[in-house]
DNA sequence: AGCACGCCGACT
DNA sequence: GTCGGCGTGCTC
């Protein structure tokens, strides 16, 4: 039924999720050509959507009779480019999801840019870059490779490793050549962007984050598109930005978990989408990292990676001290009454370092007053009754769930048994924040943990430029203030509680508390201080390997024990991970459907595929109630250099979107 | 994501 | 018979 006026056959992708392993392309009819790449207006079903072509071809009698629609509206041709859409396919093959997602991803809002007027471009004065034997030597590694791997950067903090990333950067512009910086966190982003600005100061730097606003993102895209733009620096999502040219791409803190879109469809992890990207342009990859995955320093083993390294650049002395807390429970040989959270040591130290005017960061990982409260009366935890996780005691009275920002009355009841008493167990930062003033009254002290960093952007730089300035002497926080701020004049860190580091039951546990020590004493006294930095780990376990190897910096120990245990348990990089999770506020149906499909999955493994393939069956996860919906989840590992089975895919595909689908996951917990 | 279609139980 | 609940499958 082709009409004269619109002789073309179009293949569209809607943008929209469809079964993956469905056809993801759909005809509609138009009146000319349309190139691939083109975005356009559809109806699909009942909704209107855009889409994007595939391809075109002249109409042709057909049988059958499939109703074609046409064309709504053509918004903008050649608006993603070959490169993009081939991209798209291997992403969404990769983490079983359906192309019109990845493309809807990539798709940026199409806004003006509302020009600001009164933003004056900074007269930037140029730094002089100047490189180490050692930093010269790696670079030309690099540049000189005439092979695909990617590089793994094995370099310790202060190795000067963004100086070798600004040389190959010059390299590549110098080359025509666009570059791809990818970091893992928004505000690391903000200071690197100055640093890097002040090398480059004649070239406009691309800036994507989840955060700008999306004239501001499109004009960017356009900039880039064109080629105006060569330095892109961004977080996960830069990897879609439309390059023109791509040279080299830089992963700096590799082995952040940032990169891993893990709790929103499409699933992807930057890093591999970089990978894939660099397979496209046939660009160049650096990974850097002081404490790589063990997945990819295993790759370097196995020569997939070129492994390179940088030397420290001063032999700066910082200590570590293993503080054992059994000891302070059981001083001059009898058990304490009470015991405080702060070993003597520590408070020692931080009244030494008090007097040295150097500032002191405490970090404990968990947020509020304390980790759960017990109904005196019953002995039951106080839970939040939508995410069955245990409520966080805030102020007088007042308890509130992390999770989901759930607050009790002023005074809560026990659900067990009506109790109104409750005590209170564990330690978080505003107890933290609260003894320390006990013990030092005229310490100037601040806290940053997720409360205090939900605030405006604005605040958190305040906050980080009094720390900078010197005006806060101890800095109380979780986890997240060693990878977003870049501080680099601490003297003294304490980690409260060590211990609960390493009590997740995971298998990344291990790797991720090695790292984030590392990163912490990375932080020590980098400016040129004569006093040398400290830091004091608290644990209750000191007989722990793991801590020596974190003591002496040793990686390559530590990298030892735990591929051991990943072959041992069929973890990566020994297996691939796919996670399937089930929800639903009825508990019995998540029990039903979990096992339908974990008995689906489990059929039809052939003999041989029994030995080597793995299923986990359905297991409550940690947080087993979220938002009022119960969850289970199925585990599935897959030998590596193997393909996922295809009935197995057939299953995932099928799934409604009550489920889950997380390939390579960043937990299993 | 919607929306139609079809199968099955409850009820005028 | 027939109304409607919901599980299943399709969208050019």
């Amino acid at each position: 039924m082709s009409t004269k006026k619109n002789n073309y056959l179009i293949t569209v992708v809607p943008l929209v999720k469809i079964p993956f392993l469905r056809n993801q392309s759909f005809f509609y009819s138009h009146s000319k050509n349309l190139k691939e790449g083109t975005l356009v207006k559809i109806s699909f079903g009942k909704r209107n959507l855009k889409g994007i072509v595939l391809k075109s071809q002249k109409d042709f009698p057909r049988k059958g009779n499939l109703h074609i629609k046409q064309i709504k509206e053509v918004e903008e041709e050649n608006f993603l480019s070959t490169e993009q859409i081939k991209l798209a396919k291997k992403v969404a093959e990769y983490y079983l999801v359906s192309l019109g997602l990845i493309l809807k991803t990539i798709v940026p809002s199409r806004t003006k840019e509302r020009k600001n007027l009164s933003q004056k471009m900074k007269t930037l004065s140029s730094n002089k870059l100047l490189l180490n034997n050692s930093q010269l030597k790696t670079a030309k590694k690099i540049l000189n490779s005439k092979n695909q791997l990617p590089f793994l950067l094995f370099a310790p903090a202060s190795s000067g490793k963004t100086n070798l990333y600004i040389y190959l950067i010059q390299k590549f512009i110098q080359k025509n050549k666009q570059i791809l910086i990818l970091v893992p966190e928004l505000t690391i982003l903000i200071q690197d962007k100055e640093r890097y600005q002040k090398y480059f100061p004649q070239e406009e730097i691309g800036i994507l984050h989840g955060k700008i606003s999306k004239g501001k993102i499109f004009s960017f895209w356009q900039k880039i598109k064109q080629g105006k733009i060569k330095i892109i620096l961004g977080t996960r999502q830069a990897v879609w930005a439309p390059f023109k040219k791509l040279g080299l791409i830089i992963i700096d803190e590799e082995q952040d978990i940032s990169f891993k879109q893990w709790d929103m469809n499409p699933r992807y992890d930057a890093r591999q989408v970089a990978l894939i990207l660099s397979n496209i342009y046939k660009a160049k990859v650096v990974l850097g990292s002081a404490t790589p995955r063990i997945e990819d320093y295993y790759l370097t083993q196995k020569k997939f990676y070129q492994l390179i390294t940088l030397p420290k650049l001063r032999k700066k002395k910082t200590e570590t001290i293993i503080v054992d807390m059994r000891k302070e429970y059981y001083q001059k040989g009898k058990k304490q009454k009470t015991i405080s959270v702060f070993s003597q040591t520590l408070k020692d130290e931080i009244s030494y370092y008090l007097k040295q005017k150097q500032q002191i960061m405490l970090l404990i990982n968990r947020q509020g007053m304390s980790a759960f409260s017990v109904c005196n009366n019953c002995g039951s935890v106080l839970r939040c009754p939508r995410c069955e996780r245990a409520l966080v005691y805030q102020k007088e009275g007042n308890y509130q769930c992390l999770h989901c920002n759930y607050q009790t009355d002023i005074f809560p009841v026990c659900s067990q048994c009506q109790g109104v008493n409750f005590h209170n167990y564990g330690i978080g930062t505003q107890k933290i924040e609260k003894e320390i003033k006990k013990i030092f009254p005229s310490a100037k002290i601040k806290r940053v943990d997720n409360q205090t960093m939900k605030s405006s952007i604005k605040s958190q730089e305040e906050l980080w430029k009094d720390f900078s300035q010197k005006k806060v002497d101890i800095l109380i926080g979780t986890q997240m203030i060693t990878k977003a701020w870049d501080l680099s004049s601490i003297g003294l860190i304490g980690i409260i509680d060590t211990d609960s580091l390493f009590d997740w039951p995971d298998f990344f546990t291990n790797e991720r508390a090695f790292s984030f020590i590392s990163q912490a004493k990375g932080r020590l006294n980098r400016l040129g201080n004569q006093i040398s930095g400290k830091i004091i780990l608290q644990t209750f376990h000191p007989e722990e390997e793991i801590l020596k190897w974190i003591k002496e910096d040793n990686y390559l120990k530590f990298y030892k024990e735990e591929i051991e245990d990943r072959q041992k348990l069929f973890f990566p990089p020994f297996s691939q991970i796919i996670k399937l999770v089930y929800q639903n506020k009825i508990p019995q149906k998540v029990n039903e459907k979990t096992e339908k499909i974990y008995q689906q999955l489990k059929k039809n493994l052939a003999e041989k595929e029994k030995e080597t393939f793995r299923l986990i069956p359905p297991f409550d996860p940690l947080v087993s109630k979220i938002r009022g919906r119960w969850r289970k989840q199925i585990i599935l590992q897959i030998p590596k250099n193997e393909k996922i089975p295809f009935f197995w895919k057939k299953i995932i595909s099928s799934l409604d979107s009550a489920w889950i689908v997380d390939v390579d996951p960043v937990n299993l917990s």
